[in-house]
DNA sequence: ACCTGAACACCGTTCAAGT
DNA sequence: ACCTGAACACCGTTCAAGT
């Protein structure tokens, strides 16, 4: 959580031990070094997201309204206190970031990214070949609109870079409400 | 340079110092902060791609293939050492940024967006009231790229993120070559 | 099995003092 | 005008010691 609103250096052994109630020495019987516990951190929040990513494929139930709703996991998390996905936050950091870390990190873009590219192919919008690269590109866009928005502090700047997005052709255009 | 690759946080003033060949102590003879240092690093940052914006249009004589080049900018960014613009890098721990560094990062991607907006009008690809929402669209989208790229460590995954922004309409496909 | 105090080398920052 | 040493409160980490 702390991770998630300061990245890797920002979350703070000291800190976090207070919030628990030990002493920050105590951290260490739990966890061999922070790069572990920043694994840790960052393991649990892309198993959230394949979770989260599960429930939005079965309650839209055809893969082009689930592609509708992809944006909205990028949504939540400036929505919970303008934070960044894990993924495009610690990214930043990356150079300076634990093997541990790193490799949590790559994983949940590659979750997201496997699930665009199977929708993609559902949906007919992509041949076999494209839809990786198509679900990358997706993936970074919205990463990158995210930081974006995170940076204005600027939520309607996330949905009007969506919304771009779906002019250019980037995303698919889906009709969510009836009215239109 | 220090900040470009390690962030605000990255930015150590003891390091520096050693560098320099001075103490950390003499450091505060020439900034009154870590936070006024980093934003003259930044604003440096945003005024040398103010410059490289200016040229590449020159260079490509007309709007464009000064589009088509466009990405040149963060990709020169990757090759110098898998870097990260500092516009996208700093985002990222934009929260705890001090005013006068966030100040810097916002006028970096103003100055981005400006310049997009401006050669899409002259390219007639959008209409007047569309450029700024589709220069934002590419402006992020390209962020994304990089910051995908960097955490990859793959450069030619940018150039191949790229190219699934032409082929999905959101850049404009630039005849670069004769031959094809 | 779980926690602690004390110490280590780091960090940004201040300030009185040196040239 | 420019630099310094010494001190401050921070940080991650280690380790012997406590229950």
């Amino acid at each position: 959580m702390n991770a998630q609103a300061h990245g890797y250096t920002g979350l703070n052994i000291r800190g976090l031990a207070g919030e628990v109630g030990i002493k920050a020495a105590s951290i260490y019987y739990h966890f061999p070094s922070k790069a572990e516990l920043g694994a840790a951190v960052a393991r649990r929040y892309w198993e959230e997201t394949a979770r989260d990513l599960e429930m939005i494929r079965e309650a839209a139930g055809d893969a082009l309204s689930s592609l509708g709703r992809y944006p909205e996991i990028f949504r939540r998390s400036l929505e919970a206190g303008n934070r960044l996905c894990m993924g495009s936050f610690m990214s930043a950091e990356y150079d300076d970031l634990p093997e541990a870390v790193k490799v949590e990190v790559q994983t949940f873009s590659d979750v997201n990214i496997d699930w665009l590219a199977k929708q993609l192919l559902e949906a007919n919008i992509t041949a076999t070949q494209d839809s990786k690269l198509r679900a990358g590109a997706i993936f970074s866009a919205i990463a990158g609109a995210q930081l974006m928005a995170r940076s204005r502090n600027d939520i309607k700047l996330f949905d009007e870079l969506i919304e771009g997005y779906k002019l250019a052709g980037l995303l698919p255009s889906t009709q969510n409400s009836m009215s239109e």
